[in-house]
DNA sequence: AACTACATACGAAATATTTCGTACAAATAG
DNA sequence: CTATTTGTACGAAATATTTCGTATGTAGTT
């Protein structure tokens, strides 16, 4: 249906485009840490490819190309979980669930805030 | 600290491994649909590389080998899911969970069990 | 002994992902 | 006008992942 999953490297990118919107190559870059992580042409070249792909959108302005993220945050990661609720956990969301509270860092208020999105949920289906 | 993060295919496997318990490439293989979907010799392949990069263990039973699985499947979807927090989430678990939950497909059974597991973890952090 | 059945080992091809060098184009500074 | 700066395009190398062909070894059969 949609767009193919990013690859890790591709999802550092949307993460700065999610964040900023449109960018140009040299904003991409510099967000995530210029030279020391990656040369400039690297970050080019996946945009150029993600591009291709389907991923992200382009436009001019002046000189340059300013890329903006085609899928959006919210659909993207609900992607990610769908497959891996589908690939690790056998299809249970509740094995997900149990396993990412399984590391007891979630503060009291953020157990609150799934209470909550239950009660809502629960609301929904009568 | 432990097993580098399997990939695509190593999981796959692992989850045959431990559904199973210790296997030789040929349960590996039907277990995995056969030659419909895998050589044998690609699955044979691949646990040696994972004996190389030590997911998995052996033992010589009579002329053939049986594999098993070094970590278990909590740790691995635990790690996993750990990931997936801090790359997709920013950190967040409830923004996973409540994600997880977002497609709708959880049934009442499993949304009545993960409230279960709330309330437990809420009782420990007294 | 030769044949077959069932295993493992190894090398290498096919594909996907990540990285970057080099060439080229346009605008601007000296 | 030449040099520099700032940008894009393209090709290709480096690495990781996935796949399989071929060689080889060991029992058991005929």
């Amino acid at each position: 249906m949609s767009t193919a999953k990013p690859t890790k490297k591709e999802l550092e990118i949307l993460h700065v485009l999610w964040e900023k919107g449109p960018c140009s190559v040299k904003n991409v870059h510099e967000q995530m840490g210029g030279d020391q992580n990656n040369g400039y042409t690297t970050i080019l070249k996946f945009l150029q490819i993600m591009l291709e792909k389907g991923i992200v959108s382009r436009q001019k302005s002046g000189k340059l190309h300013l890329y903006k993220a085609i899928a959006n945050k919210e659909n993207t990661k609900q992607q990610m979980v769908d497959k891996i609720i589908d690939t690790v956990f056998e299809g249970s969301a509740s094995q997900l669930v149990i396993s990412a509270l399984g590391n007891n860092k979630s503060s009291k208020e953020e157990l609150k805030a799934i209470r909550k999105y239950l009660d809502e949920l629960e609301e929904g289906k009568q």
